[in-house]
DNA sequence: CAGGTGCCTGTTAGCGGTAACATAGACCAT
DNA sequence: ATGGTCTATGTTACCGCTAACAGGCACCTG
């Protein structure tokens, strides 16, 4: 038993197939598909009748090789799982949407030798353009990018040194403005819970500046705690329970995303604590997903949408003509006091 | 000035660059690169040192169209920003790693035009198989997916005539076995809340399953309630507040999906409202995410690891031999009670 | 020492398109 | 007529790589 259309020799069409069917040439065919260069209506229409009829489906591999334009973007990130990278890609498609330009990820788990891997795989279908996560790369990552002849836009991050051009906030100035907030708002005996990963660097940054800021007030953590996989909502309320059996008089919690920060948050409420009164909490990202929770965590929006859309428009060629290269383009994400910070 | 190409037109390599570097033939650069027959420890050493050092890398384009190989797998899903697909990519990912095989992933916003040209974008770059979500696609998606001479794999969903192989649970079992297990619970006055996109043909064959079972039972759906957009939290939340206002009597709520479930298990608490004695709740999807709310929410998991993994290795070709086409693997989600249903 | 037999390397001919240029009419103003 | 200008189509030469085949050379083996 085939399927319903067994033509068997079922080598895969070409644009001679369609051309013999139409009875002109291949490169009419071409022109014809690509709608560019004049071609009669009546031979257009005829064309396009034989493709459809023979179910044509163009080979870029072929058509890129030939003309040496490929209309893909190469994406790679961390990861899929968290909330955040997703709505960058969001704003990437949504940009280039329009521009016949096509996004591909790559997804690199947080490890810098597959991250490698993966821009040398992208590279090798010669894309128009890459946008990656972060500004830590292998060094044979960054010469190959460098190499590469298109535009790198690097995003998420702006501490640090980019290969081209870069769109992303300050996770250090975010660190520092979350710590100034909070001391501000006369807390002091401050704990960090965050993940454990070495090589999430932009939660490394926040808490850096987070430090810096509490040190400019004299002070310092009173305690800490790390995890890494497993259920962040619940990762959160584990961890804040035990920093709380640890160090009782802890009177706020910095958590390095949203999702612990909730599992902290319900922690609290479920054992009656007073929040914002004797606890306060903040978390980061601004993850929409949490809505709808008791009470509204304190953050700040990494401004993941904005991040894609710049970055694409970057890529799709939306700034001025010239070989530039790289512009930085810092944008500042809003502190959301939320219900879990007492008011100053 | 030896230094690697400064600033000349840097034109991108070629394997002849390489191969002039090296002293060999391009022939023999490829066979090094790609590990392929038999060169000499010498000539291999020579060759990749001179491709380090140029920072020589490979045209895939050319590549493929030369050997007639791709090593890509399209992936096609409807959207990134559930917590579904990204698992299931997990399982794909995974499975691939170690064939050589690369997914690429497309995202169709449950738009069946965007679908089709999703598709047609990514046949088009030829690749090795193709995995989509869902059975339900346009007639010329399913004849394009047909022609193409690729394994294709419909994932997520069996309850359909799929175009080659389907890897997946039964969404209308699901609903049904869901349905039973509430009525045995001594559940009556039951209702429904859920997404109303028109082409979440899971969440509809859930629905339909689900008002089957309960018709068995001589009941009917004693309210119901859609939304689209915005924080599934949230909407949970006012959907479940909306319904109790409307139909003060309902005991049991049946959520398309755990993100909204857990919505209304937070309002049920927050209410201080009997769970699962006065009100019972169950969601579908089984996300680990959610693990650390106040209540387990009861789910039925969906297998989509597994799906995942099965589905590339369909593609990978782990299967028999032979021209043998579709086969339907049927997975079987587990009912978890969680804290949300009586015990019957 | 002729004739295998491996190993290693090179040569040739495409893969399926497209850029760039060439060409054939049709139409028009001079 | 004459040449110029368009429009519509065809021809040619690659794009960068690899399959398939063709040696050259060293090392046996009888």
């Amino acid at each position: 038993m085939t399927k319903p259309s067994g033509f068997d020799p079922r080598r895969t069409l070409t644009l001679r197939d369609v051309s013999e069917a139409s009875g002109v040439s291949e490169m009419t065919v071409s022109r014809v598909l690509r709608n560019r260069g004049d071609v009669s209506d009546a031979t257009r229409e005829r064309v396009l009748e034989a493709a459809r009829a023979l179910g044509y489906v163009p080979n870029k591999i072929a058509g890129a090789l030939a003309s040496q334009r490929v209309n893909l973007v190469g994406v790679i990130i961390p990861s899929l799982s968290n909330m955040v990278f997703p709505e960058v890609m969001t704003g990437i498609s949504d940009t280039l949407e329009d521009t016949g330009l096509q996004p591909v990820v790559g997804v690199t788990n947080y490890s810098p030798e597959r991250e490698e891997a993966v821009i040398y795989e992208m590279l090798s279908w010669r894309p128009s353009g890459m946008i990656l996560a972060g500004l830590e790369h292998t060094d044979a990552a960054r010469a190959m990018l460098a190499q590469a002849g298109i535009p790198i836009v690097e995003i998420m991050d702006i501490d640090g040194d980019p290969v081209d051009s870069a769109v992303g906030i300050s996770h250090r100035r975010a660190g520092r403005q979350m710590a100034e907030a909070i001391v501000a708002a006369g807390y002091r005996r401050i704990a960090f819970l965050g993940t454990m990963m070495p090589h999430d660097h932009r939660a490394r940054k926040r808490l850096e500046g987070f430090e810096e800021a509490l040190a400019k007030s004299g002070l310092t953590l009173a305690d800490r705690e790390f995890y890494s996989g497993g259920s962040a909502l619940l990762k959160g309320r584990e961890m804040t329970e035990a920093v709380l059996n640890r160090t009782p008089d802890i009177d706020f919690f910095y958590y390095s995303n949203d999702m612990i920060g909730a599992g902290g948050l319900l922690y609290c409420l479920s054992k009656g604590l007073d929040v914002p009164g004797k606890i306060g909490l903040a978390g980061f990202n601004g993850v929409e997903l949490l809505d709808g929770l008791p009470a509204k965590l304190a953050t700040m929006d990494a401004c993941r949408l904005e991040i894609g859309r710049r970055a694409a428009e970057i890529i799709a060629g939306k700034r001025p003509e010239g070989i530039v290269g790289g512009e930085v383009i810092e944008l500042f994400p809003v502190l959301q006091p939320g219900d879990t910070i007492r008011k100053p």
